[in-house]
DNA sequence: ATTATTTACATGTCGTAACATATACTGTAT
DNA sequence: ATACAGTATATGTTACGACATGTAAATAAT
């Protein structure tokens, strides 16, 4: 459905202005999607990113500030989602051996069987994105780069 | 700056799968930005845009549910929203007549004179997306209305 | 060596999102 | 008229985001 029908809009002052609002409303409504993809499994989009960005580590430690620098959302706490994460046993922590300020984060196996689980889950539903040609995937990438390219 | 490099991720499993990533970082870039550039006026985003929806209703009275239809993240609490603006006089709520369930809000004139200067401040840093030109914000919102069409 | 500065993370606080439930009212069926 | 379902909004609760501050350890300066 077009945009201005969703949220009962006439009109945009400009393409602009379009582009803007429909970046949100779009956005709101993937992770609306992914929220509701994740809640049987009682974990929130950061969890998962967090948990993501943790195998990607493969079998290093991450830090905390590693985890800052590659979140989407770098305002959120990396230590509290970390907290989360260890209390369902999906993560340890630890005091790093070399920098005793930091701390040793490794996603646990039961972290990683549950990631192999959801992303069945995330890859059976990615593949609706398919109504978008890869060929305009690869634009919207440019375009989305650009306008970050923005001060 | 190409979205591997904010994120420090060497690469993506797919267009498909970066281009989901790429929309959240970039809406929160996005969202970023409005949040610094409202706050000395000590207004949030979803305040900023209830206010718009109001100003765009041109007197007529909005009820709480048109609001929440029109709301770009539809889960907030409208209701809360309108309590914060009523209380900083930018709104006014009472019991509609002939619907003593229902409540008319109304922007004030205070809401509109903030507006106003809001306004001058938006389109000034709106003017920064023209690193992308009219045809490729066009290009972005027919793709952004095609994820939305999928499942 | 002592103090100051910086870094890495944790924690406290406040506001708000998310969700469930309650309250007040309207419309409808009997 | 009465009871019942449906609707519009408000409110209570819990968790989390945003931000400030605290604590401990490493590094730099004197």
């Amino acid at each position: 459905m077009a945009l201005e029908d969703d949220i009962k809009q006439e009109k945009f002052k400009s393409e602009y202005n379009k582009m803007i609002v429909n970046l949100m409303f779009t956005t709101n409504w993937v992770v609306a999607k992914e929220m509701e993809l994740l809640r049987p499994y009682d974990l929130t989009v950061s969890q998962y990113n967090v948990l993501r960005i943790l195998r990607g580590q493969k079998g290093k430690a991450a830090t905390i500030n590693l985890i800052i620098d590659r979140m989407l959302d770098r305002m959120s706490n990396a230590s509290r989602i970390v907290d989360k994460l260890e209390q369902k046993a999906l993560v340890t922590r630890k005091r790093c051996a070399r920098d005793r300020r930091a701390v040793d984060v490794l996603i646990t196996n039961r972290g990683l069987d549950l990631l192999a689980v959801l992303d069945e889950k995330i890859n059976e539903w990615e593949k609706a994105f398919k109504v978008v040609s890869q060929e305009e995937a690869r634009m919207l990438n440019v375009i989305l780069d650009k306008i970050r390219s923005a001060v």
